[in-house]
DNA sequence: AAAATATTTTAGAATTATTCTAAAAATTTT
DNA sequence: AAAATTTTTAGAATAATTCTAAAATATTTT
């Protein structure tokens, strides 16, 4: 893994959890200032090729990055945009029993309004 | 509804059921050679703000205008792309129960390989 | 270590789907 | 029919991502 790779990978570790390319790309302008947002993405893609990283497609928003490399869903606080992890198993083997047709893999996206946006 | 509005209305409604914009936009051609495809769109936002159609945002391909208004989810073949209607009712309190996190609502898109596709 | 080969990074154009803006056309209301 | 409102057009703008080809860097072979 180059220099750079492996920068990219640490940006992800020491974050929040959850970034989009953008702002990963923010974060390493700030070691490489000289870096390109390609670089950037094609760094996204080996490691999520590699497993280190998970790679999250949204419907609406960008796509987000997650240090998390482990089957897990996100919650999105539809007030401040925040991301939480919540854990609900493999559902597929659900899904299929309730459909009745073979449901191979899914994408699940889920909205909520985050404890802190509750209280004010 | 002016006569544009309700053809899109009536080209959804001929259809297998679900189209993305494109291809809607191709078939209005052949009734309106002149029309413009931001009248599509624009017809499609209203459309679904009546309530007439379902607007369903895919993470990767395009969306796509569902004829059916009511709340169900879909199914894509992973072989042919071809579109499912599958019925799981309203998971968001079951989610809600699981997880220990209020959910609103969520997005879900199922993967299969269709009936059609497992034959070959 | 030099040469050859392979991989990564850069620079910037291309793509795709959608939205936006302002003017023109059509429709509805007065 | 004139005025007001809504819809449609035309085409530019946007946003996120991918693509392409060249340049730079790293790795392997000689």
């Amino acid at each position: 893994m180059t220099q750079k790779r492996a920068a990219i990978l640490q940006i992800l570790r020491e974050s929040e959890g959850h970034l989009p390319a953008d702002e990963i790309f923010r974060r390493a302008k700030e070691l490489y200032p000289g870096i390109v947002l390609a670089t950037v993405y094609n760094t996204l893609h080996y490691l999520t090729e590699e497993g280190h990283i998970l790679h999250i497609r949204t419907a609406d928003g960008p796509d987000f990055y997650d240090k998390t490399p482990t089957q897990h869903e996100h919650a999105f606080c539809s007030s401040c945009g925040r991301v939480l992890d919540v854990d609900l198993g493999d559902l597929a083997a659900e899904f299929t029993a309730r459909t009745g047709i073979q449901i191979d893999s899914y994408d699940l996206v889920l909205h909520t309004r985050c404890a802190q946006c509750k209280l004010s």
